[in-house]
DNA sequence: GGTCCACATTGACCCAGATCAAACGCCGCG
DNA sequence: CGCGGCGTTTGATCTGGGTCAATGTGGACC
């Protein structure tokens, strides 16, 4: 279950993956000198909780690798993600005490944390990071208004266009190869986590995915190897504008 | 049908009424003088569009009187609110060129305005403007994340009781009285906005209203005025924790 | 190779909320 | 005073997606 529990962390920020998109990212030598020092990382596994809903918190930091989960749950048990944290996104929010929300690793991952006091110290001081996390944060918000169209407004297969689309191109951005060939990527989540995600029941997920299968629209290696051989007819079935022309 | 269309605007800052809450909040009187250098305001009428989702901005914001929506629109006419600005609330993106969506006054409104490229060069040069506006931020992303819940996994009922609650508690933080008595307000939304923002049909929010004004969760006098009279009873219907107990 | 278990698919049925349609109430205006 | 328009309410009907239930599938482990 654990393949490998041996930190699989950088050392130092030098030949860190995500040093250049983080909250780092603006950082010069001297600012990421005083960073690693109140810098620690942390491995979880796959199915684990990061942070509870409602607990105190004593770090922030930035997810290295993996993905994690950022989920609001009922007392009755509904459940809705409103966050999928990739390589580089923040976790935890300056200023505040407890978690909102609930982070859960849903494949192995790697943490870069910070102690949260000393941090919000250095803020106060260090522009780049303020700066560097109100561009993050405001990505963030975009993409959480967007997301707010699909759960209000989409039906069934939109939504599930619009995840695929989604998870396509910041796959396709990440191995930035310009190949213009069909898209192929794994998804990096359950059907009960797209249900999440989308605001539907698994069973409903699952017969769109079959739907979208049927039709044409992707080709399914797998229940988790998809390929998109057209990605302009995938942003159709999302009901987005054709042009998809917003670059950020 | 403009009852004024004289300038209800503050002069300078001193006098203004979003002083202490807007992106201006932490500015010394030294930073407040340079911004009013590159300051001016607009009005705008109930139902004027103030930003087209696409238009090249020259300009960001704060709503200094007066409330807007922030929605998304489909090709189909499908449409969604992401956002409600209310007095304080800032408006535009610094850093990005075109708006991500339309802005229109629901009520009549005055901006006080900052021409884009000073201002975004300011904020390199002001810690405080960006530290204000990192916590803005932070608080909408956490608005709009709560909204995907409701938008995700509440009922129709649900939905109504979140939006009454949601209005009815800011409505209550702005007049700081600690009368603990029945709240009182007037909603500033038509039954349409209503249905923009929760993802229904106009026909859906009229009916959940009816139904909860008939179980005595609300009373209405005309169609806008509201009363609470238990505002526990109301979190019950919204199917929030009962306790409440989130306080920024 | 067989068993187990978590994930996934598929089917049958039902209901909350959408859709279509009609009518109400209120206000401003000729 | 009657007219028209907009926001709203209410009713009748339809349907997308939820619910409940059974079955399929593949990988880990014995």
């Amino acid at each position: 279950m654990q393949s490998s529990n041996l930190s699989l962390a950088p050392v130092s920020c030098d030949g860190c993956p995500i040093r250049h998109r983080a909250v780092c990212a603006r950082c010069d030598a001297d600012e990421l000198e005083r960073l690693e020092e109140i810098k620690y990382y942390r491995n979880y596994e796959a199915g684990q909780h990061i942070i509870w809903s409602g607990d105190r918190m004593d770090f922030v930091g930035s997810v290295v690798s993996g993905i994690a989960t950022l989920t609001q749950t009922m007392e009755d048990g509904r459940t809705q993600m409103v966050g999928l944290l990739l390589p580089s996104d923040f976790v935890g929010r300056p200023g505040r005490d407890a978690a909102a929300y609930d982070v859960v690793a849903t494949t192995d991952l790697v943490m870069c944390c910070f102690r949260k006091k000393p941090f919000e110290q250095m803020m106060e001081r260090t522009p780049h990071i303020g700066q560097r996390l109100l561009q993050m944060t405001l990505d963030e918000l975009d993409a959480a208004r967007e997301w707010m169209l699909v759960l209000g407004r989409k039906t069934a297969r939109e939504k599930i266009a619009s995840l695929l689309a989604i998870i396509a191109r910041r796959d396709a951005s990440l191995h930035m190869g310009v190949q213009d060939g069909p898209l192929v990527f794994d998804l990096p989540l359950t059907r009960e986590a797209m249900a999440d995600y989308l605001g539907l029941t698994l069973e409903t997920v699952s017969r769109q995915v079959s739907a979208l299968k049927r039709d044409g629209v992707i080709t399914l290696e797998g229940k988790r190897h998809v390929t998109i051989p057209d990605m302009d007819r995938l942003l159709e079935e999302a009901g987005d504008d054709s042009d998809g022309g917003y670059l950020s």
